[in-house]
DNA sequence: AAAGTATGCAACCGCGGCAAC
DNA sequence: TGTTGCCGCGGTTGCATACTT
């Protein structure tokens, strides 16, 4: 409901950028900024829907972008981001500085999740999962020809429910109670103030049962990019011990520790997820 | 050398969230 | 309180290139 429509297609160009379209994306982002990406193509003299240039503004053009192969460092890094946030391409592409989210799903469709041992994916697959945003069309594409692509062999290759999907609600089933404990502790400063109290709102009502503990909610990962990367490589290959991990100085430090126990309590220390495999 | 296949990347599509009205 | 409009995200697709036969 309320949603615009993707783009009036009428007289809007799609496909490649050209140089030229880029100049002159690059040069009215430069000048004036870009405060709304519907306008945005007007303005400039663009024959491009707003979606279109922010795509290219973020995934391509945008000055910081770092093109490039990606070092071990960084393909380590999503590859345990990627077990603790699933999917979350926006989510790891916020902890690898000059990466993009879309750069890095195919960066971990390319190359990373071969890497995965089979037997991983297996137990992953096993994990069972429910999708949180179209939980109807977990697995189903949205749309799929008829012609065998390629992308139908990689997909046949996969199970039903696609290891990186199960892994991602396995690790928001055991541990994102912890993490978001931790997300919590750190202020939530990810920008977004105000979904940040909300968050802490919606968390405080909807742990009113203890079948409702591990409900976290969806929004809870935005405050997980406020979480420096070495606090979530800390969770990721936390073994069941200390809980100054979350080296508690504020005063949710209470908090912290009852989360941190109901996760340990809850056999929330599944080596399934949280143990990494050695890479 | 040509045809077929696999791979990688850029871009698109459609949905959910959220703020403004 | 419901509706509208925009943004951002994740999944998917299209296409160029590399590789294999």
């Amino acid at each position: 409901m309320g949603r615009a429509p993707c783009c009036e297609k009428m007289g809007l160009k799609r496909g490649p950028w050209t140089p030229e379209e880029d100049k002159v994306l690059v040069a009215h982002i430069q000048s004036f900024g870009h405060g709304n990406w519907r306008a945005l193509p007007k303005q400039a003299g663009l024959l491009r829907c707003g979606k279109s240039c922010r795509l290219r503004w973020i995934n391509y053009l945008r000055p910081d972008i770092k093109r490039g192969n990606f070092s071990d460092e960084e393909e380590q890094s999503i590859i345990q981001l990627h077990q603790l946030l699933g999917n979350r391409w926006s989510a790891i592409a916020a902890r690898l500085p000059g990466r993009t989210d879309n750069e890095i799903k195919n960066v971990w469709h390319t190359h990373l999740k071969k890497r995965l041992e089979p037997s991983e994916q297996e137990q992953h697959e096993q994990a069972g999962a429910a999708k949180k945003r179209k939980p109807a069309s977990a697995s189903a594409p949205r749309k799929r020809d008829s012609k065998a692509r390629k992308t139908d062999v990689k997909a046949t290759a996969e199970p039903p429910v696609s290891p990186e999907r199960s892994l991602s609600s396995t690790v928001t089933d055991s541990s994102t109670s912890m993490v978001s404990a931790a997300a919590a502790e750190h202020g939530g400063s990810s920008g977004n103030s105000a979904g940040s109290s909300s968050v802490s709102v919606k968390e405080e009502q909807s742990f009113t049962s203890e079948s409702e503990e591990f409900q976290i909610d969806e929004s809870f990962w935005s405050e997980t990019l406020s979480m420096p990367l070495d606090d979530i490589m800390d969770v990721v290959s936390m073994e069941p011990q200390p809980q100054e991990t979350f080296g508690g100085n504020s005063s949710s430090e209470g908090d912290m520790d009852y989360w941190l126990r109901v996760f340990m309590e809850g056999g929330g220390g599944d080596q399934d997820v949280l143990d990494l495999p050695q890479i």
